[in-house]
DNA sequence: GATGAATGAGTGTTCATTCAT
DNA sequence: TATGAATGAACACTCATTCAT
């Protein structure tokens, strides 16, 4: 239980940033939840801004860690592993996009964006430019594989991960995520996979 | 010149709303911009609420006749015109995603769904299912017609919106709107389209 | 009674101020006493710091003004006027030394110069420096005159001030100012000033 | 470096207070200063209020043996000594007006006389009555003894006095003290005693 | 149409202090 | 001796709003 209230500010702030916007929360709204005094907060932050920052850099940290273990699990020494379109789902989907830290990061990061440049690029850089640029990467590889036949490798990112984020903005960006929204985000986003890969005529 | 300070109002409080969210802008911070003393808001305006009342209000009526024109210039009384992809173009992109006021309605909406159960359903609506709506529709009657193999005609609707609505996301929802973000997602747009109806194995 | 709570807040504030010190009253304490609430000061002024610069500029007007008064008084075309050092006692005592806004400025200043670069400046020159100025000018004025043995203008004029101040501290720069105090101060000080021109052995 | 803590506590604490006065100085302030966590003050000092207390209590001890040391090295048990006037300058001026101790308090006594009835007693006595007492005591001696003119031993030592505080005021109880200042000082104040006691009119 | 003056509720933050460890 | 963690009260200040003019 020690330490714990720290943690606990961080959590609660998260979830209420996420749903109200930074500025829209006041540090009664948060400390309330928390159960402790306003004044209290202050013992463990700096300032609201820190709170902010904290989860910031905590989402860097994580998204990193996490797109380098899926870049190594999608595509070894040797060109793309067999598993590697599962991983896709298993990490990008689960661990990235659904998981419940991540994501309440990435609607925090969509309100503030607008107001913040140093949020706008990485919102920018974690939820536009980098899920292309991996998924593009894979594609190079499976084209120089001959795989997949040759052509434009991030425009052919662009229609794998457009219908992805189609579904994102419509089951996991919107409202509270439960397990419904996963699922039905599952179903939609695995469905495209198959299409894509399978059933599709770009394969 | 009469009338004109609630257009103001209505105007910067936009621009404001969708920079850093309805409840980070103070009736102070609009009057300062439109040059009135706070007190004088409330002859225009019940109160602060009013204001983002009445943007949504007309938000929906241009969305929703926008939507009507769209629909008629694409496909006509039988079938779809032969102009149609051109307005698409035209309308969807010029008059809806990137006009002035729609796109600064729907970077507040994006802010203000989390929230929001009201906005949530409107974001919903005109981002996520009109689109899709529309568009499968017209590829529904190219099915019909021939001109398209049958398949899926809401799936292929979405491999036709993803791509848009991430280079929308990339372009026109992200900082500032100016003419080269304008530009650059025209370049992006077209060029998808152009691989998806001509170049592209779907047609 | 229009315009007359700002009068009030910047009374009741000097008055604070000069007792307990610029940061030990709180805007609360000051409304308290003006009976307004607290939100109402902030129409009246930015903030609480701006109610001690203005109180600091109209003292400088004051000042200034009342030492042009004074050298009008002492010395007039053609030299120290009869009625010179009468003027003395009736400017700089009653009306600089003595005065309610004027001492309680100067309480205040007594107290901030520590801390506050600005105002040890004016708290050097109009209770230090510009009172020797000022004397030593009338000395002078005696001396080529052949009124007063020539002598060192300035040190004259500090051993006339030196009492004049320790008897300031003693009765106008001490508890609440009363009529008593300003009794005792003017017997002090007029006895001395009349030592001074008249039984003392400088004359 | 046993008790050390305590002593730096009551030396920060006292450099601030001197300077801002003791309300605008938080035990925070004082504890970054010293280099401890704001709890650890609470087992060198009851409360806030007691290192002012204890500063205060050793204030009076140490002024209370200088002023003794004074009047016993000017006057003996048969009048003035020889080198009573140079005791003046030793004792008086550097180890009383110009101690980094005991002119810090000064000042601090200076911001809290106003507010604080205690302190206005201790500051009216040390300031201004016993200084004039003693030398008032110094005078009469001399006057006595025939050396001096007999005449209202009282005012004379406001007259010499009077001057000194002036220059005080204008050097030792302004800004920072450093060695310049007390350098300014020293040659104003000796500078009027060999005027006031040599070459004035008075002796 | 617009404003001067006011306000109650709320903002983030600092304060001196406590107490178990 | 010192600190980690907490707190109630106070702090300067901002908020949306009201209302008489």
């Amino acid at each position: 239980m020690v330490g714990d209230t720290k943690e606990r500010i961080l959590e609660i702030s998260l979830q209420m940033f996420a749903q109200r916007g930074f500025s829209a929360v006041s540090i009664r709204d948060i400390c309330k939840q928390v159960g402790i005094k306003e004044s209290s907060v202050y013992y463990h932050f700096e300032n609201k801004q820190c709170i902010f920052d904290e989860i910031m850099d905590r989402f860097i940290s994580s998204a990193t860690s996490m797109m380098h273990t899926l870049e190594e699990n999608v595509s070894g020494a040797n060109g793309v592993k067999p598993e590697g379109l599962q991983a896709i789902g298993e990490y990008f989907f689960d661990k990235y996009l659904m998981d419940d830290f991540l994501n309440k990061v990435m609607r925090m990061m969509q309100i503030e964006q607008y107001g913040n440049e140093h949020v706008r690029e990485l919102y920018l850089h974690w939820l536009i430019e980098e899920p292309v640029r991996f998924q593009s990467k894979v594609f190079s590889v499976l084209m120089e594989a001959g795989i997949l036949p040759a052509t434009d490798s991030k425009y052919c990112a662009v229609q794998f991960y457009g219908p992805i984020l189609y579904y994102a903005h419509k089951w996991l960006f919107v409202g509270e995520l439960d397990e419904d929204k996963k699922a039905a985000f599952l179903n939609d986003a695995y469905s495209h996979m198959q299409q894509f890969f399978m059933g599709g005529s770009h394969v």
